[in-house]
DNA sequence: CGTAAGTTTGAAACTAATCAACTGTTGTGG
DNA sequence: CCACAACAGTTGATTAGTTTCAAACTTACG
């Protein structure tokens, strides 16, 4: 029923819709979310807490500034999480895609702001009542901390790609855990769709746009890839792909 | 957290003391762990499952490719966590002191190498037996939930370090960083001292143990640093410092 | 269509890496 | 206790990978 938009600059300004009679229960990213760990008979009290709403391409979400009240849930879309520095630069930490959890990493402030990408739907929960169900339901607890676990697993590869990969490493794995990723949500093995711009991907991957064109473009040369549109890249020798990424990680 | 199962691969040549009277109550690390969520007439049980040990300088205290069947607790003592690459670059993913946790991140083999720099003394503790400990005490659970998205912060704050900052940057911010962890475990607010090898560092930030090196000489000529000993860094101007730091994060 | 944003390509510049030598430190045994 | 070995750290010269600056090209869309 109608989700409130959030204007560029700010939180949603119409009030998020409570959600209504048909809640979780068919809900498209449950099975991949923290909420599967909630069984069926307790998804009305998740749902009461909850609030679902619908951000425009480009909205603010969360801005690192903000006091961290909320936690949320993607339900569709993408997001980009980043964690600008004093002068402007804006290093991507992360992109969320349906079923990821946002509110780890958070301090008194988020710290990190996060922006759609594309239209996306989440459902927000205020940090006390989340809290609550926690309590209510250690299966959901114990889940998150395996989330946490695996974000802190992925973290720690992306440091490792930082540190020490070479620019054709970087996007080799990059375009490997994308497609990944998006395999597992249903999308085809071989093909890798971006949702953000190439300057989104260097200041994921520490390079510049420049960069990871130039990368793109030797890659498909060297028959490695197809770039179908810009934004939709076809992994044509993944294995190749595999073992450039593999420098290791 | 949480990991994987399997059966050993060779942890410690002696065999790990069973902890005995005088247990988790004098533990100097307590205050500074997950087991301070855990109240004193509990500590019993917790100490029951727990093997303390030490390992010496060098000691391999986790292997990447070994299945993850522990956790451990840092009481004493400095470890380096890395990611090696298949080609030998050996990317440092963090260092760990007194009172932190060693294990999120793992998944079915730990992926990560854990090598003791100094005397380290670690609890040591059988997966299930720690999932069980986590069922018992909600508290603990909880709290490991928090470590673990301080250690999600820690890693976005690092991902932007790596992404996007220069090398004196990278060295400002982790003179800071060090130095205010150890304060906070006693040590004097405005030292640091590097219980790792400039390669380490490196290794860590991303550059070459050359260039570390170069920076911290730079650092000393502009009167930011004074090197007592190569491994002892006592930080002369910390808002001189913050500032470089400060790109950003 | 026309415009603006995003992307690709090119040339020059620069940061940090590499290769290499030297110096300082630590630990050991004569 | 000193000599020496082994290793860690520093300094120097050169190179290389990526960035920066600049311009052309594509694509999406009003």
């Amino acid at each position: 029923m109608v989700m409130a938009e959030t204007s560029a600059a700010g939180r949603p300004e119409a009030v998020p819709a409570r959600l209504g009679v048909q809640p979780c229960g068919a809900c498209e990213a449950r099975r991949f979310s923290f909420c599967s760990a909630v069984r069926d008979e307790d998804l009305g009290r998740l749902a009461q807490a909850a609030d679902r709403y619908t951000a425009k391409p480009g909205a603010r979400i969360v801005g690192a500034e903000e006091p961290a009240n909320f936690v949320f849930n993607v339900g569709d879309g993408a997001v980009r999480v980043s964690r600008p520095l004093a002068d402007g630069r804006r290093p991507v930490v992360g992109f969320l895609l349906r079923g990821d959890f946002l509110g780890f990493g958070a301090g008194e402030t988020y710290g990190f702001q996060a922006d759609a990408l594309t239209p996306v739907t989440v459902c927000r929960f205020e940090r006390g009542a989340f809290r609550a169900l926690m309590d209510a339901f250690p299966p959901m607890e114990r889940r998150l901390l395996c989330m946490a676990s695996d974000e802190i697993r992925e973290g720690q590869e992306q440091m490792a790609l930082l540190g020490r990969k070479t620019a054709p490493e970087r996007l080799a794995t990059f375009l490997l855990k994308l497609s990944a990723r998006q395999a597992r949500l249903g999308g085809a093995e071989d093909l890798a769709v971006l949702p953000m711009s190439r300057s989104d991907v260097a200041d994921y991957l520490g390079l510049t746009a420049e960069t990871v064109s130039r990368v793109l473009t030797s890659f498909k040369v060297a028959g490695l890839i197809r770039l179908e549109r810009a934004s939709r890249i076809r992994l044509l020798r993944p294995a190749a792909l595999a073992d450039l990424a593999a420098g290791g990680s």
